[in-house]
Order: C-alpha cells, then sequence, then structure tokens
DNA sequence: AATGGACCTGATCGTTCGATAAGTTTCTAC
DNA sequence: GTAGAAACTTATCGAACGATCAGGTCCATT
C-alpha cells in the first residue's frame, strides 16, 4: 500500500496508545516493552508517541497516572453514597474492592510489582505520587478501628506489611496459581470467596482477644 | 595499560559472574540488566560470559538455579535435624524461615516478582522447575494438618494464596515500607516480629474454632 | 623446550533501541 | 479558496544491545 489515510482530529489517538502501553508495560515491564511494539499494538506508527508524549519515561507516568486515576474513581464511585456505615465493614468493603477491581485490572499489580522490585528513578515518583496516599489512607483507617477499641493496635510498620500484603498478595502468584491448582484466579467466583476469606484473616488477626 | 595480566585456573570466575548477574538482574529485571553491565560488576569482559554460558538466557537460569539451591540447602540444613516436633512447630518454623531467607536474599523476591509478572517463556521454566516443588511440599504439610484435626481445611487455590502471600507480602514492598515508615525491613529484629507476626495470623486463621 | 588446551581479551558483527527531522495530509478559520 | 495549525508518516540518526571470531596468555603435560 502506498500510505495509510491519515485519520484525522481523532482525539482519541492518545486514549488508544495509552491502553496499549498499559497492556504491554504490564506484559514485558519498562525495558521489555519497546516503543515500536507499543505502537504496533495501537495501530500507529512510533514516531507518534513522542508526539504526543515527551519520550517514553513520560509515556509511562502517564499510563500510571491513567490507571491509578481508574482505581481511584472506581473507588470515589463505590463508597460516596456510604452513609451511617461502621468502620469495621468499611475495611471489610474497601479490601473487597481493592481486590474485586485487582482481578478486573491485573495490570496495576503487574506495574507495581515489577517496578517496585527494582531500583529506578520511576519508583521513587510512583510511591510518592499514587502509593503513599493509599498508604495514609489506611493507616487513618485502622487507627480510627484501633482507638475506637475495635481492633488490636499494630505498629505502623506491621501495619503496611498487613494492609498492602493481604491485599497484593491474592494476585502476586496468579498466573502460577492457575497453573498449579487449575482453578483460574480471576474467575468472579473466586475472586469474591478469596476476598471475603483475606477479609476474614485480617480481622481475626487484628481483632481483640474476648476476655 | 597495555592489557591485565589474564589470571588462569580461576575456577572461580563463574561463581564471581554468577552473583553479579544475580545482583543485576535483581535489581533492573531481565530486560534492564545488560551482559556488559553484569560483566563490568563482576570484573571482567562481556564475551567472558558467553565463553562460561551458552548465552544471556542461559546466564539467568543458572542464576536462578544457584539462588534456589542456596534456599533448599539452608531450609535443609535447618530441617534436617529436628526430630519429634508436632506439625503445627513446623509450620510455624518453615514460615518463619521463609521470611528470613527472604530478609537475607532479597533478590530472590525480585526476581521471582518481576519475572511472575511478566509472560515470557523464562516464568514457564521458573514455575516448573523451582516453584511447583515448594507448592507442593506446603499443600502436603498443610493436608497433613487438616486431616490431622488441628487446622480448618481450606481449598487448595484459597491455601495456595495465603502460603505464597503469607511469606510472600512480607517483602513485596520492602523499599516502599523503609520511606514510608522509616523502618529497616531487614533489620533482623523487626523480621523475627514481623516472621511471628504473619505465622500468628496464618494459625489463627484457619484454626478450628473451640466449640 | 615444545605442545595442547583452558581461560580470557580486543575488535567488530548485525540488530534493535529511543529519538528526531522533514515532509504529507486533513481539518479549521477567515 | 486559501493559510495555517494539528495529526500523522517516512526516513534516518547515534547509541546500546547480544553475540561471534580471531587471537593472546598462562599452565599442565610430556
Amino acid at each position: 500500500m502506498p500510505a495509510l489515510a491519515p485519520r484525522q482530529v481523532s482525539v482519541d489517538t492518545r486514549r488508544t496508545i495509552l491502553d496499549a502501553a498499559l497492556e504491554l508495560f504490564s506484559e514485558r515491564s519498562f525495558d521489555g516493552a519497546s516503543t515500536r511494539a507499543i505502537a504496533e499494538l495501537a495501530g500507529v506508527t512510533q514516531p507518534l508517541l513522542n508526539y504526543h508524549f515527551a519520550g517514553k519515561e513520560e509515556l509511562w507516568r502517564a499510563t500510571v497516572d491513567d490507571l491509578f486515576e481508574r482505581f481511584r474513581s472506581s473507588m470515589q464511585a463505590r463508597f460516596s453514597g456510604l452513609r451511617g456505615v461502621d468502620d469495621v465493614t468499611i475495611a471489610k468493603l474497601m479490601v473487597r474492592h481493592f481486590v474485586e477491581f485487582s482481578a478486573a485490572n491485573p495490570q496495576l499489580h503487574r506495574i507495581l510489582m515489577q517496578e517496585s522490585k527494582r531500583a529506578s528513578s520511576r519508583l521513587d515518583w510512583l510511591v510518592e505520587t499514587h502509593v503513599r496516599p493509599l498508604y495514609e489512607n489506611a493507616i487513618a483507617m485502622f487507627d480510627r478501628l484501633a482507638t475506637s477499641g475495635d481492633l488490636a493496635p499494630i505498629p505502623p510498620a506491621h501495619l503496611y506489611y498487613l494492609v498492602t500484603g493481604a491485599g497484593a498478595s491474592v494476585f502476586v502468584m496468579a498466573p502460577e496459581c492457575q497453573r498449579l491448582t487449575g482453578v483460574d484466579p480471576f474467575a468472579p467466583e473466586f475472586v469474591a470467596a478469596h476476598a471475603d476469606l483475606v477479609v476474614d484473616l485480617l480481622i481475626r488477626a487484628t481483632t481483640k482477644e474476648s476476655p
């Protein structure tokens, strides 16, 4: 063919590129995903990425920004209508939402794990921009639970591991789980059952013993 | 200088290369760690890697083989002398050992996480060669506990997540933990305390309620 | 003292990477 | 209907990648 008809006024090209970038960054990690492969998946040419984004690093940040923005807005949509619900229930719902969003968007965990397991300036940015706010929300929540007397207080460092670990551990080994147990870890019924199990585990482990 | 005096009969050059490879593979992941950088860290020239190993992929496998071999032998050394200890205690010790080894060898988790979060032929090899045997050991252990009546039985898929997640979650977020809480997640006293906490969490969550 | 092989290096191969420069097409504004 | 900005492409850059090859150095053997 001589030349593809250049589609104009397509303002959603940026969207298409972001989707392709999320797919490949999460599958092959930053270094493994070439800009040419991303462009091909998006159905555009490679230099167009540099037209819409300042560079590969900038494309990666925009991709992560977009992903976390979707997570926050889904969280907002689910919890903004809640009124008169006790903190324990909210905590349960938050973990469940985290697990369910992870099941629907496995790219979040892939990128988080890949990037948190290497030393790079991208990690600094990711933690400060996206992880810290989530962490501080969770800490505040559990602090409130502890002072209200429902849960036994846990030192912040341990709490950090329990909160992030309880949610994150669910899909850390997702592909291996499928292979070893034959269960599809993204099946809705499994997601719901395991979310309940993780919540119970967390609550039971921190619930004060009855005297 | 004209040329470095070529040291001969150095049979531990292979060892030096493996150490450098483990360091960089875990820090920058497979694609991010160039063979030239590995060679430089090892203090040799880049073509020497191809002399000792068939290629980059082969070097990676040899590195992972070596790492898991160290894990297995440390496990062996710790548990081979145990006699007359009940299964619950052994389970506690296993998780504790896993956590402690992870603290001393953070590269294990880095490589496991990086590689399990991408689609590659290396993942297939890693799971079948190293992860599956560990998994089947753990399943057998908890099966024995369940049939002996101490723990409530859990479906294998959930058990898989709980076993791997309880151990793995500890260091999934290690660098962020340091940054956010100010606690060094590799300090011995923290490792010991958190291992106990994880074990308690796992045991309490699966211990049968007294009627 | 000569030889063969193990160990290691310098030079360089072809490929692929991210980035850019220059040119083309399409829509909008007047 | 023509000018100009916006959107997109083709062609190509220099750098870095993994791999190979032709040698060079040292030691063990005889």
